[in-house]
This record gives structure tokens, C-alpha cells and sequence, in this order.
RNA sequence: GGGAUUUUAGCUCAGUUGGCUAGAGCGCAGCAUUCACAUUGCUGAGGUCACAGGUUCGAGACCUGUAAAUCCCACCA
């Protein structure tokens, strides 16, 4: 016997997953076909891509390990992907690692400063070497940790970010759209932390109440002054104008006017624009278009020049010689100072303002005048939302769709531009040459290796900044899997874009309209999002409140499926939702269920076959899909045409053996459905109750009795493949374990829907109820060990007369007999059963009061269903088969009720 | 300010187009131990489905409003 009494994960899940890879089932089968092939028609194509599904991973950080959102992504997606290869389908899960472009060199960085170096010590391409190494010596972690989780990934096709071909490609398309004049340089505001040197996505900043002041200060003209209201004085030397709104009374008679700058000898104009809110502060407004998003916008609409007094580093220039230097905190204060020492400080007020923090580190995100790569995104957005109208991509949940339109109606354009070495260069190249007045001032090339090159007699000095992470992986469907212009490709669009609702906008957004750019078609067919794992208390996981719950410990601790079933647990698309370790434990019980299941069954079969079995281990795994399971009959040709006869090998004989046969179909066809919906949990769900409840508690608990070897292998496999893709290892090692099967499970056939008898399998409800009221009336006796005391009685009731081993063995009553005379003992509340169970007339005595309660139930539910009928429009308007169901009831409550009134009389 | 989501048992969540007695897991209580499994079996307690109206023969589900919570976007000189 191969089954130890408990199912240890950690000795059998790295031998499974080697085994899996070296058969090399994860790959998939059907190759890619010539678009213009004469012999391939377009009817051969939408068959080859009926039968390829295909879902690439979203790449975890190479140089990272997985955290639990990545834990659930494969838990989801390699279900999914499991699902279909066993329902018959090419099937190519497409693994990645991405070099993660800000992340990583944030901690590269670090590194570089505890080694006592700094990043200005080296040019691009040296950093960008140094960065490669670093992340090659870590790369294998995630990777085996994926493994872990047993994402069945086909590791040929693992792509990584900067791979050649995905640099290739996004210069590509780069071209085309520098060519199509999608691609312009301009000088705008951009996010910039002054820490890291970079410029981020307005995405990339998260936004974050803070306590401020805001100082209003006099700036004065001759005969007057007016006061300007300002959360940041020190960015007054930048000033340019002074704006109060058109309609504001107060400051009708200025406009037009200028105003001394204070601190300053610069006189500015005061201007009318609707910017200026009359309600806040005191209606006037500096403006600065150097250093605020709002003021730019000012500025290019009144034409006003912009001075930038902050530099990249956070300190001041272009200010008189007392400030230059400063940090914009000293230069706040000095500034606060010296308006007040020249009277020009006329109050403060401490409000509550939202400021922009860098997402990394959390300073202050100084907006910063820069000239940057930018996508004109108007019409790619506008592509998008028509194919997004037409319902050519499915949403789940349904609603992110319209939040999606929304975002890309509002989009603006999309700085590409950052000053990282980390990442793939920007393949423009300055004109160094002032002489050449004829030749452009920037031209495309692909030799970003090159610092210089020379074209047609002319310099150029490429551009230092890399691209946007998100400009690269925007191409990922495209790039992994391989799509290109001239060959039919049966895995794009992808089936479904499986990834965090937290980056719908970053990825998804620009993955859709990246896609239709390149391909002319929508990348994926459907969008399943998934929201946060949050810790056992609703709350997010963060270091600093030490909440973070690490997967591959719960791996280790309760192996990779308890992990996989505990994480889908409860989950349901696009949910923030909490987690812990109880559902892990959860699955890891039902997994050792399966397990002690299949070692009962297997006992058995050992039985049934006196000793001939042989278990095999995992050596002699074949890697073909052949031979397999013969009780399903027939599931020899690898190609997985239906040569499965009618007949099956196996055949019903009892109640029991017909109604697990039913609810076995019950659960096969809910299962596709849930999973067709993507409702993963109540997949799970309900095999862990068909397994458990159904299974485990009365079918096996009947077969104890009957022992019906063939039916008992069927229904066995069917559940272990029924579950394999949720629980992959441990439904593997069974499989591998139990002596009748072959090949591997991963791979083997889906299951047939069983043949039986429903009107047997109905009786077996009968079966259920009386044995569960016995049960029930067993316990509530008083004493205890009740079930070993008192025979059960029956008369006229051939459903109990041939099934007395059956009831017997379910409820442990010592006897089963017919009655003997006069009914005597207590008679079990069911309608259709005359019985009795052998209780002495003291021990009814006692019962007494359980029985008049559940007169009084029964009573109440009777009152309910008359109640009903009593309304005229219910029988008028309802459904017929309700009102029958209703009547019926009627009927059974009322002769329980007498029946159970007889028995408290004879008391 | 705009938008989205959530509110069901002690906890975490299901509940598909309205259908009758609202489910699960964990937790809790009681009983069981030569049985494949104590990572077990059996039994049970526990819910005015946030609140108020409405539609309907019938509402946890649909509509209107209220309250609370979470998140996203924009903005706050």
C-alpha cells in the first residue's frame, strides 16, 4: 500500500512538478500557421483557434520574490489554464519576469550607495550592465517559487522584459508611431521626485492629504495692493502674473494693471481667468506656470513665460543671489521671514491639502519643467473606446468596462519619458551638428547601444532616458506570444488577460490600445481582475503593520494546493478581500480527504483483485497520455478523439451507486458553468461538498456495503480530474499512486457525464432522510451512546425491509426488524415511513417535551404554507408547480402532525 | 467635486434571470474512538439579509431614498 494515513504535500509536490516539466505536457501542442497559406483556409484558422487557449502571466519582478497577489494570480490563472488542457485544448500558459524598470533600480541603487558609490559615477551603459548582473543572480527565485505555486507554464516561452525581441518590437512600434506623428518632444510640468531623479506617469503618484498653511501676501501697485493666497510662497520668484476670475467684483478695476513682485525688483500683470475661484482665499491667485499644473495652464493660455526657480535636485535657482542655493523648505522659510519683515505677510491659515508624494519613497513630487517623450493618446484612445463599445472585450467584474471608457475619455498625454539607465532605451537621437540647419533636430534609430552616431555626415547624441515600463509592457500579449504581421496566430487575441484591478489603467488600458495599434485587433478576449489580498481583518497588508503573509510559508506549511484552494476561497472578482490561514487549513483538509479516499478505494480494488496490484511510483511515469483510465472507457488516442464507446464499464446496482452517479453529472456541468463565469470559488465550492459531503459521507459510506469496483474507480478519476486544476499536486500523486492508472492526470480526459437511473437515484433521498432522522431523534434522546441501544422497527416498508445493512451501517443501530405486533417504542417524524425505533416507555416519557417542540415547528411551517394558499392571487398567479409543491406540503405537514400528535397521546 | 463598490451567522464570504424553510468554511456546544481519514464522524445552537419606503401573488435579490465603510479619478492657489 502506497497511501500513508495522512497526505504529506512536501514529499511529493517537487517530484511532480519536475516530472510534469520533463514530460513537457505544459507546452502547447498546435503550432502557429502561415496567414496566406492556400491549404489553411479561415475556417481551418477559427478551428485552430477554438482549440487554443492561452493566457500570459503578468510578469512578476525578476529580481523579487512572489508576494500573495502573485500567489493568487496563478492560483487563478493556472486553473484556468489546467481547466482547458484537460477539456482538450492547446493549451499555453505563457510565463514572464519583468525587469520591473522603477522597482528595481530604486533597490539597485540602494545597493550601489551601501557599497559607498552613487549612480553619477558611471554612464548609462554601465549601469545598465551592472543592473543586468544584479538581476540575473536573482532571477532564478521567483522562478522556482512559481514552480511552487505549480503554475503549469510553458518555460520555453518565458519572456523577459528586455528581451531582444520585445526591445525589437517596441522600437518598432516606437517608429511607426514617431512616423504617424503619434510621438512628440514637448516642455511640460512633469512629475518629479527630486530623491530618485525621475519623472513619473501621473498614475505613478499617489496623492495624499497633508496639513499645510496657506499665507496670504500683499502684492502692491501703486495706490494699493492686492493679496494673493498661496500654499507655497517660495515659488513666488517664479511668479508671472497675478489672476483673479473675470467676474469677481472686487478686483474688476486692477486687471490689466501690474503689481511689484515682492522680494523683487519684477513688476507682473495681474489677469483675468476663470482659474481663479472668487470663493477661495482671497480670490487672487500667483501664478506660477513653472511649478504648478494649473498655472502652466494658465500660462499657455495668457502666453506667459515660465521661470523655473526649483532644480531637479530640490534646490533653488534663477532667485536673488540670498535664496540661490537653498532647499525649497529653508527657502519657505527665509521667504516667510522676509515678507514679514517687510510687512508684505498679512496671515496665515492652517488647512488640510492634498499633495503629491513619490509612490517609492513618499517625497514630495515637485512639478518640474521638462522637455520629455510624450504619446499624443487621442486617437489610440479613441480606437479603444469604440472597440471597447462594440463589447469586443468582456469584463469581469462587468462594471470595470465603463470605469475603463471613462479613463480613457479623460486620458491625457502620456509622458514616456524617465531618467532611469534601468530600462530600454528611447531610440532618438539629438542633432549635435548646429550647422546642418537642414537635417531634424531628433531622428529615430535602433542603435541605442551607441552614445553618437553619425547619419548622412551629421552628429547625434542619443537621448539618455529610458521608456516608461508601461510603453513596453503594453506590448505583452503581442510580444509573448509571438504575433507578427504575416503569420496566422491562433493564441491572439488571448482567451483572457487574467491581472490586478489596481493596474486596469497602467496595463490594461494601455495594453488595449497598444494592441489594437500594432495588431488592428483587441489583445485579449476578456478581462478578469481580481482585487487585493487584504489580511484576516479586511486590512491591507504593509511592512510597517507586519501583516504581510508571505505564500510560499503557507506552501511549506500546508502545501501548494491547501494554499491554492485557501487563497480562492470566498474570492470573487474585482474584491478587495480578506484572508487567512484558516481557508489554507480548509484545503488542506479536503486534500487529505481525497486522499484518505482514494486509499479506502484503492484498499478495495487490493481486495478485489487478491493482492495483484502493483503500485507505481512516479518512475515509471510515461509521458504519453495513453492507456489511460480504463473504466472511462477507451482513453487511448492521444489526440483525444471521441472513440469513448456508450457503454460504460461500469454499472449501477444500488440506490446509491445511481444517486452519486447523479450528483457526480450535477457537479460536472456546475462546475463548467461557474468556471465559464469565472466564479472560481463556487467551483470549489461545490466539489468540496460533492467530495465531501456527498461522496465521502454516503456513497463511500454505502459502498462499505456494496463495494462496486468498477463504479468506484470511475468516480473516483472523475472527481480527481474534476478537481486537478484547482488542487493539481496532490490529485497527481493520487493518481500516480492509485495501481489502475496511467499517464499523467494533467493531461488526462475530461469526464463523461456517468449513466444511471434517476428514479433510483431519487430513492436514495428517502434513504438519506430516514437516516438522518434516526440520527437526529438518536441524538436528542436522552442518555447517550443512543445509537447502540435501540433497534429500529419497521412494517409495510420495503424501501427499509431491503436496504436494512444500508441504515444499519448509517446509523449504527444494533437491529432492524419488523414489527412484532402492536406498533410500540418512539415513531420517527417522517411522513411516508412508518417507524420505529425500539425506545423504552420511560425513555419516551422523557422525550416528551422534544416531541410537543417539534409539534409546534412543524405547526409554524404548516400555518406558513396555508397561509399561502389562503391568498387568492398566489394560486391565480404563481407558477402551477409551485402551488402543487405548496399543497403537497400542505398534505405531509398535516399527517406528521397527527402522527405525532398520536404519539404524545400514548404518553 | 465625479465615479465605482460594499453592508447577509461570532469571523470570512456564497446566494446566477425575484420562488417558498437564506447557505458554506472557520469558530462555538454536545455526542462518538478497534471503521480510509481526529487534518475524522454524527448532531446542534447561531441570521428582522444596514435602515426606510415602493413594485410584486411573492424581495436578501428589482426601484427610490437614508446611513455607514472601502476604493479610484480629478481638484484644492
Amino acid at each position: 500500500m502506497k497511501f500513508s494515513s495522512s497526505y504529506e504535500p512536501g514529499e511529493y509536490e517537487s517530484d511532480i512538478y519536475a516530472a510534469w516539466e520533463a514530460s513537457g505536457i505544459f507546452n502547447p501542442s498546435l503550432p502557429t500557421v502561415p496567414k496566406d497559406d492556400d491549404g489553411n483556409g479561415t475556417d481551418d484558422r477559427e478551428a485552430a483557434s477554438q482549440n487554443c487557449y492561452s493566457i500570459v502571466m503578468p510578469p512578476p519582478n525578476a529580481n523579487g520574490n512572489l508576494h500573495i497577489g502573485h500567489g493568487l494570480t496563478i492560483a487563478l490563472e493556472d486553473s484556468l489554464i489546467r481547466y482547458h488542457r484537460l477539456k482538450g485544448n492547446s493549451a499555453w500558459y505563457i510565463p514572464g519576469a519583468d525587469h520591473a524598470g522603477f522597482e528595481t533600480w530604486v533597490v539597485y541603487e540602494r545597493e550601489l550607495e551601501k557599497q559607498g558609490h552613487t549612480r553619477f559615477e558611471y554612464d548609462r551603459n554601465e549601469l545598465y550592465a551592472k543592473v543586468w548582473d544584479f538581476v540575473a543572480m536573482q532571477r532564478g527565485n521567483m522562478e522556482l517559487q512559481l514552480r511552487a505555486l505549480g503554475a503549469s507554464c510553458a518555460w520555453d516561452d518565458l519572456t523577459f522584459t528586455l528581451d531582444e525581441n520585445v526591445i525589437d518590437r517596441v522600437y518598432t512600434t516606437f517608429e511607426k508611431m514617431w512616423n504617424d506623428g503619434y510621438i512628440y518632444r514637448g516642455e511640460k510640468l512633469v512629475n518629479f521626485c527630486p530623491k530618485h531623479q525621475t519623472a513619473f506617469a501621473d498614475i505613478e503618484v499617489e496623492h495624499e492629504d497633508e496639513k499645510g498653511s496657506l499665507w496670504d501676501i500683499a502684492y502692491t501697485y501703486d495706490g494699493g495692493e492686492i493679496i494673493v493666497s498661496t500654499t507655497r510662497p517660495e515659488t513666488l520668484f517664479g511668479d508671472v502674473a497675478v489672476a483673479v476670475n473675470p467676474e469677481d467684483a472686487r478686483y474688476k478695476d486692477i486687471i490689466g494693471k501690474t503689481v511689484h513682485l515682492p522680494l523683487t525688483d519684477r513688476e507682473i500683470p495681474v489677469i483675468a481667468d476663470e482659474h481663479a475661484d472668487p470663493e477661495y482665499g482671497t480670490g487672487a491667485v500667483k501664478i506660477t506656470p513653472a511649478h504648478d499644473f494649473d498655472d502652466f495652464e494658465v500660462g499657455e493660455r495668457h502666453n506667459l513665460e515660465r521661470i523655473q526657480v526649483i532644480s531637479e535636485d530640490g534646490t533653488m535657482v534663477n532667485v536673488p543671489e540670498e535664496y540661490y542655493g537653498l532647499t525649497t523648505a529653508e527657502c519657505r522659510k527665509k521667504v516667510l521671514k522676509d515678507l514679514e519683515k517687510a510687512g508684505l505677510l498679512r496671515g496665515e491659515k492652517k488647512i488640510v491639502h492634498n499633495v503629491a508624494h513619490c509612490y517609492k519613497c513618499g517625497t514630495t513630487i515637485e512639478p518640474m519643467l521638462k522637455e520629455q517623450w510624450f504619446v499624443d493618446v487621442e486617437k489610440l484612445a479613441a480606437t479603444a473606446i469604440e472597440h471597447l463599445e462594440k463589447g469586443e472585450i468582456k469584463f469581469h467584474p462587468e462594471n470595470k468596462k465603463k470605469v475603463l471608457i471613462n479613463y480613457l475619455k479623460n486620458l491625457k498625454d502620456w509622458n514616456i519619458s524617465r531618467q532611469i539607465p534601468w530600462g530600454i532605451a528611447i531610440p532618438m537621437f539629438r542633432k549635435i551638428d548646429a550647422s546642418a540647419t537642414d537635417e531634424p533636430d531628433w531622428i529615430f534609430d535602433r542603435r541605442t547601444n551607441l552614445k553618437e552616431i553619425e547619419k548622412g555626415g551629421v552628429k547625434y547624441v542619443r537621448d539618455e532616458d529610458t521608456f516608461d515600463t508601461w510603453f513596453s509592457s503594453s506590448h505583452w500579449p503581442i510580444v509573448c506570444t509571438n504575433w507578427t504581421k504575416e503569420n496566422f496566430n491562433p493564441y491572439y487575441p488571448l482567451n483572457v488577460m487574467e491581472t490586478g484591478a489596481d493596474i486596469l489603467f497602467a496595463w490594461v488600458a494601455r495594453m488595449i490600445m497598444m494592441g489594437l495599434y500594432v495588431t488592428g485587433e483587441v489583445p485579449f478576449k476578456e478581462v478578469y481582475l481580481h482585487g487585493l489580498v487584504l489580511d484576516e481583518h479586511g486590512k491591507k497588508m504593509s511592512k510597517s503593520k507586519g501583516n504581510v503573509i508571505n505564500p510560499m510559508d503557507l506552501v511549506t506549511k500546508y502545501g501548494s494546493d491547501a494554499f491554492r484552494l485557501g487563497i480562492l476561497r470566498g474570492r470573487s472578482a474585482g474584491m478587495n478581500q480578506a484572508f487567512s490561514e484558516n481557508s489554507v487549513i480548509a484545503g488542506r483538509n479536503l486534500c487529505n480527504k481525497l486522499w484518505n479516499i482514494s486509499r479506502f478505494i484503492q484498499g478495495i480494488v487490493d481486495e478485489g483483485e487478491s493482492g495483484n496490484s502493483v503500485a507505481r511510483g512516479l518512475s515509471e511515469v510515461t509521458t504519453e497520455n495513453e492507456g489511460a483510465n480504463p473504466a472511462t472507457a477507451g482513453v487511448s488516442d492521444p489526440s483525444r478523439e471521441n472513440t469513448i464507446s456508450d457503454s460504460p464499464l461500469y454499472s449501477t446496482d444500488n440506490m446509491g451507486e445511481d444517486w452519486i452517479c447523479r450528483e457526480i453529472n450535477t457537479c460536472l456541468e456546475q462546475v463548467d458553468a461557474s468556471i465559464k463565469d469565472y466564479r472560481f470559488a463556487e467551483a470549489c465550492e461545490i466539489l468540496y461538498q460533492t467530495i465531501w459531503d456527498k461522496y465521502a459521507d454516503w456513497f463511500l459510506e454505502s459502498q462499505k456495503i456494496y463495494k462496486n469496483v468498477p463504479l468506484l474507480k470511475s468516480t473516483l478519476e472523475a472527481l480527481l480530474i474534476v478537481l486537478h486544476p484547482f488542487a493539481p499536486f496532490v490529485t497527481e500523486t493520487i493518481w500516480q499512486n492509485l495501481s489502475w492508472t496511467n499517464g499523467f492526470i494533467a493531461v488526462a480526459e475530461w469526464p463523461k457525464s456517468f449513466k444511471f437511473d434517476p428514479i433510483s437515484a431519487e430513492e436514495f433521498e428517502n434513504i438519506r432522510t430516514i437516516v438522518s432522522e434516526i440520527r437526529t431523534t438518536l441524538q436528542a434522546l436522552p442518555g447517550t451512546n443512543n445509537s447502540k441501544k435501540y433497534q429500529l422497527m419497521y412494517d409495510n416498508d420495503s424501501l427499509v425491509g431491503d436496504n436494512e445493512q444500508l441504515i444499519m451501517s448509517l446509523t449504527r443501530v444494533p437491529a432492524i426488524n419488523r414489527l412484532d405486533g402492536a406498533p410500540r417504542g418512539l415513531r420517527l417524524a417522517l411522513a411516508n415511513h412508518e417507524l420505529y425505533l425500539d425506545v423504552p416507555e420511560k425513555v419516551v416519557t422523557e422525550y416528551k417535551d422534544s416531541l410537543t417542540e417539534k409539534i409546534l415547528v412543524v405547526g409554524r411551517e404548516l400555518d406558513a404554507l396555508n397561509a399561502r394558499m389562503m391568498n387568492p392571487n398566489y394560486v391565480e398567479k404563481a407558477p402551477e408547480h409551485l402551488v402543487k409543491e405548496t399543497q403537497d406540503g400542505i398534505k405531509e405537514k398535516e399527517a406528521l402532525i397527527s402522527r405525532l400528535k398520536q404519539q404524545l397521546e400514548l404518553i
